[in-house]
DNA sequence: TTGGAATATTCCTGTCAAGGTATATTCAAG
DNA sequence: CTTGAATATACCTTGACAGGAATATTCCAA
């Protein structure tokens, strides 16, 4: 879950995975797509590849690199244990706020 | 979207935000479940805050901090343009190789 | 078999972010 | 008004990481 999110954060990565769901792509392609040199293409594509984002298959001189559906099924999933709190407006502040007083009380008390 | 995901990428935030799921929390309550100095949590949630993830209300003393849902929404919308590609195994692979190919060929004519 | 294209790796450097510590601020209670 | 609790901020140091440039590797074609 930690290196998928530390994986998406980089802007370039972010773009990488973005332009993968449309389809395979070289290494080369990526790196023009996105004006990077060669070299940080192919180190943003070893970070994506170590957090399972993507895979690679040679294919003679190249290498083409898809992506991966897991971790981003992972991703989803972990996010949709947040969903009721903006499909129930799910808050409980108020809750808490009673729990605070009650608190308060109970460290008034002298025993 | 990028300040999104690069505050979550970090462990202590995340671990945060996993709280605050089951309700509000004080920034010393969550500095003590998470084993942080005080500052570091201040911090933390002060990333947080700017990334739209949490939102806090003053009473008295304390801070009170919650998760507000518009981010992760945000964040869920870009997953979901992605779902096509494990919902209906999109891969395109072949495709892109038979691409690759006829550009072989194009390359080998000679005009 | 030699050359050039495509890619990965290495080394270097600068930047940024996280933790630690000290301090400032605000508030309630006595 | 003073004290202590809760929180935020500032400053420093250190480690990680991204970009740049050079180089190694692999493969195809001539």
């Amino acid at each position: 879950m930690n290196s998928i999110l530390s994986a998406l954060a980089e802007p370039n990565r972010l773009h990488i995975v973005e332009l993968l769901r449309d389809g395979p792509l070289t290494v080369g392609e990526i790196a023009d797509r996105l004006g990077l040199h060669q070299p940080q293409a192919s180190k943003h594509l070893r970070v994506l590849s170590e957090a399972g984002l993507v895979e690679m298959q040679p294919v003679a001189n190249r290498r083409i690199y898809r992506l991966r559906p897991q971790p981003l099924m992972e991703l989803d999933a972990w996010l949709a244990s947040f969903r009721r709190i903006w499909e129930e407006r799910f808050d409980r502040l108020d809750e808490y706020l009673l729990e605070l007083q009650k608190l308060e009380q109970k460290h008034d008390d002298k025993p």
